[in-house]
RNA sequence: GGGGACGUAGUUCAGUUGGCUAGAACGCUGCCCUGUCACGGCAGAGGUCGCGGGUUCGAGUCCCGUCGUCCCCGCCA
């Protein structure tokens, strides 16, 4: 096909603009070809930019060349049309150029195209995996385009606001050294110093409070992260985070910064105006009222504590204490069936049982009748507080959460059961921005599997002041300065003020059984830091994937990320993770897979050392056995193998690499 | 690591109790068409039923394994 150059074409409109007062100009307008429609002497071509649609027509008595490249042309393709604004004899309501159209005089075929595996627009019922495989072309779509844009928009709105509030920008290392607790590692190996490991960053939190330390006062930083964990349709392995720190800064400080922050950023996102300051729960109110420390606070459903209705009935229902119970409005109508799958999602979350109860106008229907004391289930309903047509769901706690660990919360399996139902029954409503501020997450968690006391924030996050006595005698008791900000049930972001005492920061490393040597050996640049006069300090780091899908009404982040990961953390369009070339293993980085042993060609005349590597492929199917040669002399090295397996090999400077498949 | 759902033309799907020479729609290709805008009409091409094994006279269908996608639990300071 013969194409055009695009010489010097200069676009003068783009398609999404052009309006009936454009009518009679001269326009150039440049893009791809949405769909052709041909009439024979006529064809109509809707022309896409990013900005929107036009309707370009030829015309071949008029323009025979002009309509002769409109003829070649086919979905995809990239033209360029010189031609005049005309008003349509009849207009098409359904676009925003509907008035108009782009007679053509000359049309310029820049690049033609394969026919796509879906089509380029709004709603396609392409399969995700098709889509990430071609993530190009699903990008290209509108509804792409305007969350990217969206996050465009955002993300300059926050850095704007942190602008004026006086925060540098301020980039940490992506190679850098390994953390502890927290997530699994990226690691990246260094060639200059072989067997050594750079890992990448889980947070800038170090480099932050050096910043602090540092003098820079007020730091932020969109930056990506990397957590080397299982994903969920809300976590990627890469995701990016809004960070800043603050000296001499009070967890109040911080809040104010940020709902400040969070207004411009859903303003420049067209949402209403959000309210501040945020309500806030201590985290004990938050399991207490809605069983996890990230309410979504839309709808009410709050966990009522109803042990005292359940004490006398506790040996007969063989439960533990407490019993917690939350009342599903309107659902006393609940079939059979909709109750089942309630217990068995009870069941799923590892929960002990799951009661309810029936609230009607004349009476109170539930399995427990008999089980509970004398009214009972009027008692229940009371406390509870359920009116005529309401259910009443309640779970006791779990005998083994309760009697493992005496800090274990005991309503996080009725909350996650308020969060499915309210889900079920579609009581959560739309269009809320319910912020929440979490406070006073508890410093630290046991670790069961550990045996060992663990930070349930990071450990430089500083320990409320008036628990600093409990802090060697009843760690499970210390409160932290710990925050975590969640808007509508879904964790935005945590931070905390630090310690910025060297003494304080030894004592937490010691309660987490960081020996002092240890602490040395990982931190010791950090503890000397500390050392050198730094300021008190906190800060915060927020999701910001999650930010812009919750404003672009999305529950995966993969929507709002240009190129993201599967829940495998595969890049479905690069192919990524891949294998890495032997040579490139062993002559640069000196890391030798499992199953490479050197070994050394037989042929005295060449003696090339050899590595041979198979551990990549399942060993359960291997392909047909091919010999292994030297990959200098040819000479066969030791017996056949299944394929595939790569040979690298080595003689004096030179080295070769073969993959036998 | 565990549980669940899914995998058949380019795409989205249908495919009964195992009988298939594997269908539909959209898309694609060719021809016709001067006012279309989901254009229309006529004709046509297109398949390793994810992959590997097994059962069977016979497997898209049944069994085992494996790979991949999605969701959830564990995990994610």
């Amino acid at each position: 096909m013969q194409l055009d150059p695009l010489g010097d074409l200069k676009r003068t409109h783009t398609c999404g603009e052009l309006r009936a007062g454009d009518a009679g100009a001269r326009v150039t307008v440049l893009g791809w070809v949405q769909r052709r429609r041909d009439l024979g002497q006529l064809i109509f071509l809707d022309l896409r930019d990013r900005s929107g649609l036009v309707q370009v027509v030829t015309n071949k008595e008029k323009n025979a060349a002009a309509h002769a490249r409109a003829d070649q042309c086919r979905p995809e393709f990239v033209v360029g049309v010189e031609g005049t604004v005309a008003r349509r004899e009849k207009a098409n309501p359904n676009l925003e150029t509907g008035e108009i159209e782009v007679a053509a005089e000359r049309l310029y075929l820049l690049n033609e195209a394969r026919t796509p595996p879906f089509p380029i627009e709004g709603e396609i019922t392409a399969s995700e995996e098709t889509r990430l495989r071609h993530r190009y072309l699903d990008l290209r779509r509108p509804p792409l385009q305007r969350k990217l844009r969206l996050r465009h928009r955002v993300t300059l709105a926050l850095r704007r606001a942190l602008d004026e509030q006086g925060f540098y920008e301020i980039e940490t290392p992506f190679l850098t050294r390994s953390t502890p607790e927290g997530a699994r590692d990226y690691l990246a190996p260094s060639r200059v110093h072989p067997g050594h490991f750079y890992a990448l960053p889980q947070s800038p939190q170090l480099f932050k409070q050096l910043l602090m330390i540092a003098g820079f006062d007020r730091y932020f930083q969109i930056v990506r992260c990397f957590r080397d964990e299982d994903l969920r349709a809300d976590r990627q392995p890469e995701f990016t985070q809004l960070d800043l720190e603050m000296a001499f800064a009070t967890p109040d400080q911080v809040f104010a910064v940020i709902e400040g922050v969070m207004q411009r950023g859903f303003a420049a996102a067209d949402q209403q105006h959000i309210e501040t300051p945020f309500p806030r729960l201590t985290h004990a109110q938050a399991l207490a009222r809605y069983g996890t420390d990230k309410p979504d606070t839309r709808f009410g459903m709050e966990l009522v504590d109803v042990s005292a209705v359940f004490e006398t009935a506790r040996q007969a229902l063989r439960i533990e204490l407490p019993v917690h119970a939350l009342v599903v409005p309107g659902a006393a109508s609940a079939s059979r069936s909709q109750l089942d799958a309630f217990a068995d999602f009870v069941k799923a979350q590892k929960g002990r049982a799951l009661y309810h109860a029936k609230v009607t106008d004349t009476s109170i229907e539930s399995a427990l009748e008999k089980t509970l004391a004398s009214r009972g289930l009027e008692w229940l309903q009371e406390l509870a507080g359920a009116r005529p047509g309401d259910l009443i769901l309640a779970v006791p706690s779990d005998p083994a959460q309760a009697a493992g660990e005496p800090h274990a919360p005991t309503t996080t399996v009725i909350g996650a059961l308020r969060l499915h139902v309210a889900q079920q029954r579609k009581l959560i409503p739309e269009g809320k921005w319910n912020f929440l501020w979490v406070t006073e997450f508890p410093l630290f968690e046991w670790s069961p599997t550990e045996n060992r006391w663990v930070s349930s924030h990071h450990p430089f996050t500083s320990p409320a002041d008036e628990d600093m006595e409990k802090l060697e005698s009843d760690p499970g008791k210390v409160r932290s300065k710990a925050y975590d900000l969640v808007l509508n049930g879904w964790e935005l972001g945590s931070g905390s003020v630090r310690i910025h005492r060297q003494d304080i920061q030894q004592r937490i490393f010691r309660v987490l059984g960081l020996s002092e040597a240890e602490a040395r050996e990982r931190f010791g640049f950090f503890l000397e830091a500390l050392a050198y006069g730094t300021p008190p300090h906190g800060g915060i780091a927020l999701g910001l994937d999650r930010i812009i899908a919750l404003l672009a009404g999305e529950t995966s982040l993969r929507e709002v990320i240009a190129f993201p990961k599967t829940a495998q953390a595969q890049d479905l369009m690069a192919d990524a993770p891949a294998l890495p070339s032997l040579v490139q293993l062993i002559k640069e980085l000196q890391i030798f897979p499992r199953d490479t042993l050197p070994s050394r060609c037989e042929n005295t005349q060449c003696t090339a050392e050899i590595w041979i590597w198979q551990a990549f492929f399942h060993p359960k199917y291997p392909g047909p056995t091919k010999p292994v040669k030297c990959l200098f002399c040819g000479n066969v090295v030791g017996k056949p193998l299944g394929t595939p397996f790569v040979v690298a090999a080595q003689r004096e400077q030179e080295w070769r690499e073969e993959t036998v498949t």
